[in-house]
RNA sequence: GGGCGCAUAGCUCAGUUGGUUAGAGCGCUGUGUUCACAUCGCAGAGGUCCCAAGUUCGAAUCUUGGUGCGCCCA
C-alpha cells in the first residue's frame, strides 16, 4: 500500500543508482530490436571542473534530460554525452588560492609541480557537479564522460593547432589585448564586462609648443595614461582647432612633443573636442595611431604599474597611485582646467574582477573571419537551426563582425601551445617533438636548443572541439560516424559567441559538417522578482536545497513549465511547492488506483472499451498525448508541461476518478472490471508521459503499481505512448462534457444558494429533448454522486414552489429548494444572468447584421457566430421563463 | 549611439498562422474532512490585453508612432 505522500528524498538516490547500474543511460541501445533505431545525440555543455550546480545548470540540464528521455522512450539510440571543461583561469585560481594558504606561489612550485597539483585537486575535489547532475536526474551516458584535458582531447587540440598554423589560420601578432593585471594574462573581448562607473572627466591643459602661454585642453577619464600620450586628435571639421592641426603641443610632466592630428574619432561634442592619444593603452587610440602612424609608448608593466618608459618619479607606481600623483602634479602646475563628474564604462575582467588594461603584447591569434564564413553559411542555409529563431540574428551579428581570436593565455593550466622557438626566434609547429627537432635541424643545419612557448590555449579553443573530440575525433570512430552531427544543443544565449560559434567553425573546418542540427537557446533563470541572481545581491537560489526540500521532480517540472521561448524564467519557491503538490496528487491518484485494484491488463484494448466514461477518458488521453508530443517536438517545454499537468489533475483526477467511483465501488461485474482496467491503463500512460519531466516519482510508481504482471524493465526504457485517432469517440466526449456542464452548474447554484454540501436534493429537467433525457438516464449515477442529487426526473407542468432554475443547453435544471431559497436573491441572480446574455447577444447580433462580416468572413466563422447567438438566445429565453414563473 | 526583446487578473506568466464569450498557477474570499489526496475538494471575486493612429467585416494578435522596462554591442 502506498503512503499518503511521496517522499522524494527516500527514493531518488536509489532509483538513480538503479538506472545507472542497469545501463539504461548507455548509448547504442536499440530498444525496438529492429537494428535500425535512429540515433539521437546531445553533447552536454561541459560545466567547469571547478563548478557546482547553479540554477542555470539546473534549467539547462533539465531541458536536455527531457529531450533525451523522450527520445529514449521513443526507441531511438540515444547518446547524452557528458563531460567537463578544464576552465583555465578559474581552476588555476582555485589551486593558487590553496597554495597561498600554504604561503606558496605557483612560481615557488614551478610549472610541472604546479600542474601536478592541479591534477591532484581535480581528482579529489573537481567535478562535484557531476554528482549534482545525478541528483537532478540527468540521464547522461556517464562511462563516456570526457574532460577537455584528457589525453585524447589534448591530442586533438594539438592537431588542430598544427593544421590551422600550417593553413595560415593561426599566427602571432603584436596588438592591443585585454590584459588582466591581476591574473597577468590576456583575456578575450567576451570575458570583459563593461561596467558603468561614476568617475570624473579631467580637463587638462597641454601647452602649445610654438606659442608659450596658450594651451590646448584635452579631456580624459584616465589621466595617468597621459604618460604614454603621443598625439592629440581633433575633429577635422572642428573650427576651433583648424589652425592647430599639424602643430605640436608639449606633454606636461614628460616634455614630449605631441603632434595635433585631425581624425573623425575626436568628438567635438565630448569634453573640449580635443582628445589625447595613447595608442598603446586604448583601443580607439590604437586605431587612430595606426591611421596617423603615431608612436606607441607602453608605460605599464604586466601588473599595470608605471614602467621605465615614464619619468622616473612615476616608475613603479600602481596605475591608481599614478593617477593621484599625476593629478597632484598637474594641479601644482595649474594645468587642470576643469573637473566634471562623469559616468562612463570601465572594462572589468570577469574572473579577476579588476579593471583590465588594453596592453600591447605579442599573442597567438586565430583567423576567425575565415573560419566564420562557412559557419555563417551553414545557418543561412538552414543546416543548423536556432530555436527561438531570433537568436540567429545575434549569431550573424557577431559572426559578421568577428575580430581576430586571441587564443593564447599566460597561464599554466591548459593546453600548452605546441610551438617551439629556435635561438633566433624561428617558430616550429609540428605534431611531435621529434618532428619539431627534425624541422629545426633542417632549418639550421645543426642541432640547436629549442624552447617551447610558455603559454596555453584559451579554454574555448578546446571546448570548441567538444562535439568532435568527445566522439573520438580525429580518429574515425563508429561513434563519430553514428552520432555526428548531434541532434540538439541546449545552451544559454550568453555563450552563443564563446562556444556555439566556435563549435560551428571547428566542426565545419575539420569534419566538413555542422556539429548540430538544432540549437535550442534557453533563457536566464532569475529570482522571483525578476532580478538576475548574483552573489553580491545575495539572491542566489541553490537548486540542491530545493531538491532536498521539494524533490528533483518538482524543481524540474517547474523549470520546464516556465521555459517559454524568449522569456526568462522567474523562479519562485511557491511554484515549486505547487509542483511538489502535483507530484503528490499524481501519487494519490496512483494510490486510489491501487486501493481499487486497478491492475494493468495485457489484453486491454483502449479502443474497445464500452463504458462512456472510459471511452471519453481514452479519447482525452490521446488528445493530451498529441499535445504533449507536439509541444516537446517544437521545444515548447512550457506548453507540454502544462498540458500534462492539466490532463493529470484537471481531467484524470478531478473528473475521471470521480466518475469511476460508482463503478469501482459497486458490485463486481463487467463495468467494474472495465473501469479498473481503464484506470490502470490511463495511469500507466500518465507515468510514461510524465516521465521525461518527473523521472523519479513516475519510476517509483511504475514499480510500485506493478502488482500482478512484471513490467518489462524500468520505466526509463519503456515506450513513449502513441495512439490512433480511433481512440477519440465524439459521442462519448459530448455526453461526458454535458455531464460535466450539468454537474458544474448544479454545484455552482448550490454554492451560490448556500445549500449545505451535505444536503442531497432532487433534480428536475424541464424542456429537455429526448437525447438529453436519454443521457440523463444513462448518467444518473454520475450526476447523483457528483452533484449530490437524490432523485431526478423530467418535469413538465408546474414547478414546485421555491425552485432554483438554471439552464444547460436546451434544458432547464430545476432544483426545488423551498427551505433554503431566498427569493429576492434568486431573482437577482437570474436577472443578472439575463442581462449578461442580452449584452452578449446584442454584440453578436450587431456583428451578424454587418454585411461586411457576413459577406467577407469565412462561411464557417459566420455559422459559428449564428450558432452561438442561437444558443445564447435559447438560454436567455429559458432564464426569462424561469423568472416569469416566479 | 546601433541592435534585439518585453508590456495581458494582486503576483508570475500562457494565448501557434487575426475569428475571444481573453486562460493557467499562485495569492485572495466563502465553504467542506468516513469513503485516493487538507501537499486536498467544491464554489467565487478579480482584466479600458501600456497609449495613440492605421490596416481589416473583425485586432490582445498585423503595421506605424509614442511611453516605460530589460538585454546585447559600441
Amino acid at each position: 500500500m502506498l503512503d499518503k505522500t511521496f517522499m522524494p528524498s527516500e527514493v531518488e538516490g536509489r532509483l538513480y543508482r538503479e538506472w545507472e547500474a542497469s545501463g539504461a543511460f548507455s548509448c547504442g541501445a536499440d530498444q525496438t530490436g529492429s537494428g535500425n533505431a535512429q540515433p539521437y545525440s546531445i553533447v552536454i555543455p561541459p560545466p567547469n571542473v571547478t563548478g557546482s550546480l547553479h540554477m542555470g545548470h539546473a534549467l539547462n540540464n533539465t531541458l536536455q534530460d527531457i529531450m533525451i528521455r523522450l527520445h529514449r522512450m521513443r526507441g531511438q539510440d540515444v547518446l547524452w554525452q557528458p563531460g567537463m571543461d578544464h576552465a583555465g583561469i578559474a581552476t588555476q585560481m582555485v589551486v593558487e588560492r590553496m597554495l597561498e594558504e600554504e604561503g606558496k606561489s605557483r612560481q615557488d612550485l614551478g610549472r610541472e609541480k604546479f600542474i601536478e597539483r592541479v591534477w591532484e585537486w581535480k581528482d579529489e575535489s573537481g567535478g562535484t557537479i557531476t554528482g549534482q547532475l545525478r541528483r537532478l536526474g540527468a540521464s547522461c551516458d556517464w562511462p563516456r564522460e570526457r574532460f577537455t584535458m584528457d589525453e585524447g582531447l589534448s591530442k586533438a587540440v594539438h592537431k588542430v593547432f598544427v593544421e590551422l598554423y600550417k593553413q595560415d589560420l593561426i599566427y602571432k601578432d603584436k596588438r592591443l589585448v585585454n590584459w588582466d593585471p591581476k591574473l597577468k594574462t590576456a583575456i578575450s573581448d567576451l570575458e570583459v564586462q563593461q561596467t558603468e562607473v561614476a568617475g570624473q572627466l579631467w580637463h587638462i591643459k597641454y601647452p602649445l609648443e610654438d606659442d608659450s602661454g596658450t594651451f590646448i585642453t584635452v579631456a580624459t577619464t584616465r589621466p595617468e595614461t597621459m604618460l604614454g600620450d603621443t598625439a592629440i586628435a581633433v575633429h577635422p571639421d572642428d573650427g576651433r582647432y583648424k589652425d592647430l592641426v599639424g602643430k605640436y603641443a608639449i606633454l606636461p610632466l614628460v616634455g614630449r612633443r605631441l603632434i595635433i592630428v585631425a581624425d573623425d574619432y575626436a568628438d567635438p561634442e565630448q569634453g573640449s573636442g580635443a582628445v589625447k592619444m595613447t595608442p598603446a593603452h586604448d583601443f580607439n587610440d590604437f586605431e587612430v595611431g595606426r591611421r596617423h602612424d603615431l608612436e606607441m609608448i607602453n608605460v605599464l608593466d604586466d601588473e599595470a604599474r608605471i614602467n621605465e618608459n615614464a619619468p622616473e618619479v612615476y616608475q613603479g607606481l600602481d596605475r591608481f597611485e599614478a593617477r593621484k600623483k599625476v593629478l597632484a602634479d598637474l594641479e601644482a602646475q595649474d594645468l587642470i582646467a576643469q573637473i566634471d563628474d562623469h559616468t562612463h564604462m570601465v572594462p572589468y575582467g570577469d574572473r579577476g574582477g579588476v579593471p583590465i588594461e588594453p596592453w600591447l603584447t605579442e599573442q597567438w591569434y586565430a583567423d576567425a573571419e575565415t573560419l566564420a564564413k562557412p559557419a555563417i553559411e551553414a545557418v543561412r542555409s538552414g543546416r543548423t537551426k536556432f530555436v527561438p529563431e531570433m537568436w540567429e540574428k545575434t549569431y550573424y551579428e557577431w559572426m559578421e563582425n568577428i575580430q581576430p581570436w586571441c587564443i593564447s593565455r599566460q597561464l599554466w593550466w591548459g593546453h600548452q601551445i605546441p610551438a617551439w622557438y629556435g635561438p633566433d626566434g624561428e617558430i616550429f609547429v609540428e605534431m611531435t617533438y621529434e618532428e619539431v627537432e627534425a624541422a629545426a635541424l633542417a632549418h639550421y643545419g645543426e642541432v640547436v636548443e629549442l624552447r617551447r612557448d610558455e603559454d596555453v590555449l584559451d579554454t574555448w579553443f578546446s571546448s570548441g572541439l567538444w562535439p568532435l573530440t568527445t566522439l573520438g575525433w580525429p580518429d574515425k570512430t563508429p561513434e563519430l560516424e553514428r552520432y555526428y552531427p548531434t541532434s540538439l544543443l541546449v545552451t544559454g544565449f550568453d555563450i552563443i559567441f564563446f562556444w556555439v560559434a566556435r563549435m560551428m567553425m571547428f566542426g565545419l573546418h575539420f569534419h566538413d559538417d555542422v556539429p548540430f542540427d538544432t540549437v535550442y537557446i534557453h533563457a536566464l533563470v532569475r529570482d522571483a522578482k525578476g532580478q538576475k541572481m548574483s552573489k553580491s545581491k545575495g539572491n542566489i537560489v541553490d537548486p540542491l536545497e530545493l531538491i532536498e526540500k521539494y524533490g528533483a521532480d518538482a524543481l524540474r517540472f517547474t523549470l520546464a513549465s516556465q521555459a517559454a521561448q524568449g522569456r526568462d524564467v522567474k523562479l519562485s519557491e511557491q511554484r515549486i511547492e505547487g509542483n511538489r503538490n502535483f507530484a503528490t496528487k499524481l501519487w494519490n491518484a496512483a494510490r486510489f488506483c491501487e486501493m481499487n485494484e486497478c491492475v494493468l491488463r495485457d489484453d486491454f484494448d483502449p479502443a474497445a472499451v464500452t463504458g462512456t466514461v472510459n471511452q471519453w477518458l481514452v479519447g482525452e488521453l490521446k488528445a493530451a498525448q498529441d499535445r504533449i508530443s507536439a509541444g516537446l517536438d517544437g521545444y515548447r517545454f512550457n506548453e507540454a508541461a502544462n498540458d500534462a499537468y492539466h490532463f493529470v489533475w484537471g481531467t484524470f483526477c478531478d473528473w475521471y476518478v470521480e466518475f469511476s467511483k460508482p463503478a469501482l465501488q459497486g458490485d463486481d461485474g463487467p463495468a467494474k472490471t472495465e473501469a479498473q482496467a481503464t484506470a490502470a491503463w490511463a495511469l500507466d500512460a500518465i507515468l510514461r508521459l510524465l516521465h521525461p519531466f518527473m523521472p523519479f516519482v513516475t519510476e517509483e510508481l511504475w514499480s510500485r503499481t506493478d502488482q500482478t504482471k512484471a513490467r518489462d524493465g524500468m520505466l526509463v526504457r519503456a515506450a513513449w505512448p502513441e495512439y490512433d485517432d480511433e481512440l477519440v469517440n465524439g459521442g462519448a466526449r459530448e455526453e461526458i462534457e454535458w455531464v460535466i456542464r450539468v454537474v458544474s452548474e448544479i454545484r455552482s447554484v448550490r454554492a451560490e444558494m448556500n445549500v449545505p454540501p451535505s444536503a442531497k436534493i432532487p433534480l428536475f429537467l424541464n424542456g429537455a429533448n429526448p437525447e438529453t433525457l436519454a443521457r440523463l438516464e444513462r448518467q444518473r449515477d454520475l450526476i447523483a454522486t457528483l452533484a449530490r442529487i437524490t432523485e431526478m426526473s423530467e418535469q413538465s407542468g408546474d414547478l414546485p414552489a421555491g425552485s432554483v432554475q438554471t439552464v444547460v443547453d436546451e434544458a432547464t435544471l430545476v432544483l426545488p429548494l423551498a427551505d433554503v431559497i431566498d427569493l429576492d436573491q434568486e431573482r437577482d441572480r437570474l436577472n443578472k444572468a439575463v442581462v449578461k446574455l442580452d449584452s452578449q447577444i446584442g454584440g453578436m447580433a450587431k456583428k451578424l447584421a454587418n454585411k461586411g462580416f457576413t459577406d467577407k468572413a469565412p462561411a464557417e466563422v459566420v455559422e459559428v457566430q449564428r450558432e452561438r447567438m442561437a444558443e445564447a438566445e435559447q438560454t436567455r429565453d429559458k432564464l426569462r421563463d424561469a423568472l416569469s414563473r416566479f
